[in-house]
DNA sequence: AATCAAAGTGACGTTAACGTAAACTAATTG
DNA sequence: CAATTAGTTTACGTTAACGTCACTTTGATT
C-alpha cells in the first residue's frame, strides 16, 4: 500500500510550499488558472491542484505567458485521450525553442557589439595614461 | 575644403532619418536625453543632436535603459578629458556584459529543457501512432 | 459573546518606453 | 482670407505579472 498524499493547503500553505507568495496563487485563479475548492471562503486546494499550479510554474520558468499557459490547461482533462493537448504543446514549444535560438543569435550579436566597445574604452584610456582596471 | 554637413532637421524628418517615430523623439526630449533649439515653437535638430540620436539609439540596441544613456549623456561635453566618460562606460559596458553571459547561460539551459520536452512530446505522439509532424 | 488571527476582497500602484487621440497654434498656400 | 499642412501640447492608454494597502469577513478560541 502506498500512501497517498491526501493532503488539503491552504492559500498561504500552498504559497510557502512552492516557493510563491499568496497573492501569485490568488492571481493566478483570477486568470482562470486555477480553481480551487472553498470552505466557506477558504481557498482549499488538492494534491491535484499543486500539480496544476507545479505545470504553471514550469510554463513560467521556460518562458511562456500565463495566456499560453491558460490555454494549455484549458485542453487538460477536457481531451480524453490527450493527443490534441500533446500536440499544442508541441507547437508551442518548437515555436520556443525558434524565439530562443534567435534571442541567442541577437544576444551573440549585442555581446561582440560590447567587446568591441570595450577594447576601444580600454584603449582609449591607454592612450591617456589610465590604467582601465581602477 | 570638406562640405560641412550644417543641414537642420524638424522632428519628423530626423525621426524619419533615424527609423524612429517623432513620438520617439520628443519622448527622449522630455526625458532630457537631447535638448534642440526652437524656431519658435518648431524643434530644429543639429547634426550634433542627431550624433546625440545615434548615440542613444545604440545604446538602446545594446540593451541599456534611457536612464542609463542620460546619465552617460550627462558626463558629455562636461567633461573635458573625458576620461570619467569613458569610465563610466567601461564599467556599464562590462555590467552589461555580465549580465548577457548570465542571461546566455540561463538561456541555454531554457533551451535544454525545451528540447527535452520537445522530444517527450514525440514520443509520446508516436505511441499513439500518430505523426508528430502533422 | 468578545476577541483575534487568518483569509479574503477590492482597488490602486509599479515599470519602461513609448502609442494614440484630441485640441491648439503657427505658417504657408490658393 | 479661408483652408490646409505641420508641428506642438497634454493627457490618458498599453502590457505583464504581480505588490501593496486598507478594510471586511470568518471561524475558532477563551
Amino acid at each position: 500500500m502506498t500512501k497517498i498524499d491526501d493532503r488539503f493547503y491552504t492559500v498561504p500553505e500552498l504559497a510557502e510550499n512552492l516557493g510563491v507568495t499568496p497573492r501569485t496563487i490568488r492571481f493566478y485563479e483570477q486568470k482562470g488558472l486555477v480553481a480551487p475548492q472553498r470552505a466557506g471562503t477558504t481557498r482549499i486546494y488538492t494534491r491535484q491542484d499543486r500539480a496544476r499550479m507545479l505545470i504553471i510554474l514550469r510554463g513560467k520558468r521556460l518562458g511562456f505567458t500565463l495566456k499560453e499557459i491558460a490555454d494549455y490547461l484549458d485542453l487538460y482533462g477536457a481531451d480524453p485521450t490527450q493527443a490534441e493537448q500533446i500536440k499544442m504543446l508541441l507547437t508551442r514549444v518548437r515555436e520556443r525553442i525558434d524565439a530562443l535560438e534567435d534571442q541567442r543569435q541577437a544576444l551573440d550579436v549585442t555581446l561582440d557589439e560590447l567587446r568591441e566597445i570595450e577594447q576601444q574604452s580600454i584603449d582609449a584610456l591607454k592612450e591617456k595614461g589610465l590604467d582601465p582596471v581602477a
